[in-house]
DNA sequence: TTTTCGATTCGTTCATTGGCGATATGGAGG
DNA sequence: CCTCCATATCGCCAATGAACGAATCGAAAA
């Protein structure tokens, strides 16, 4: 665990939207859609982000179905990881866009991944992305 | 302090070369052209690192005649660049890069600005950027 | 004042990165 | 088997960032 994993982590951590996303993960692990939802990002985007995140060593993933649910990496291999995850725990909790992020958080954990899904990865009493023909 | 000076402490952190120059500096203030020596690397490259860091909160600067010297901004403004600094230091200890840094700083540190702005922002041993007719 | 030395700024080049849409993968269900 | 659907990966484009050299700025020395 040298300069390389730290430079992932440090590089994965400096990213506003991917900061975002850890920040959401520390109430809890969430679906790849209930994040999509959340940010309002293209799903590809995403994906990407959530791949950075765990190559880093941030994040880890679990399957149920055919759905993927993120959590925060506690106790990850890289003690750079660990670190930060532990001091953005205290960080950035009065930031709008985290307060934000939280309350939306809040609606997709009640909604739940499926009705996500189903609703277009969007969440009530938004904009969608794709127009109602 | 939010998301701003969160994002600008990670950044600076997260690159290689400014990576080193933390490292550099935990062993003492140094004047900007003992860092070039010990890099080499660009003085302008240098001077945009250093920049960097400054806004950042994590170095600060200190005039004496006609250098200038950097050092670690313990007790920063930013509680982001307080941390990180701490962090650092029980950080990248065994990374090769950092180590043959360490070396080089103490030659530096040895010979003194003075002398190594004779030399033309290098270290003895070493390679010159300018060739010599 | 003028010279000089070092720091900053400017403009360019090249590599990296975040975003998107389109396509591939791979498990669940028919 | 094949289809469907959530996710992952690929290819592209625009923006950012790191490196350099040249030019500029500022403070100390002559």
């Amino acid at each position: 665990m040298g300069l390389r994993n730290y430079e992932s982590v440090l590089k994965a951590a400096a990213d506003p939207t991917r900061v975002r996303i850890l920040k959401i993960l520390e109430d809890g692990e969430m679906c790849v859609c209930q994040v999509i939802a959340i940010l309002s990002l293209g799903q590809s985007t995403v994906s990407k982000h959530l791949f950075l995140l765990r190559a880093a060593g941030l994040i880890k993933d679990r399957r149920d179905r055919k759905w993927v649910h993120y959590s925060l990496d506690r106790g990850s291999d890289s003690p750079y990881a660990g670190r930060m995850l532990r001091n953005l725990r205290g960080w950035l909790n009065d930031d709008p866009v985290v307060a934000k992020d939280r309350e939306r958080a809040a609606m997709a954990r009640a909604i739940g991944p499926i009705a996500i899904c189903e609703r277009n990865m969007t969440l009530p009493g938004r904009r969608r992305k794709t127009a109602i023909p």
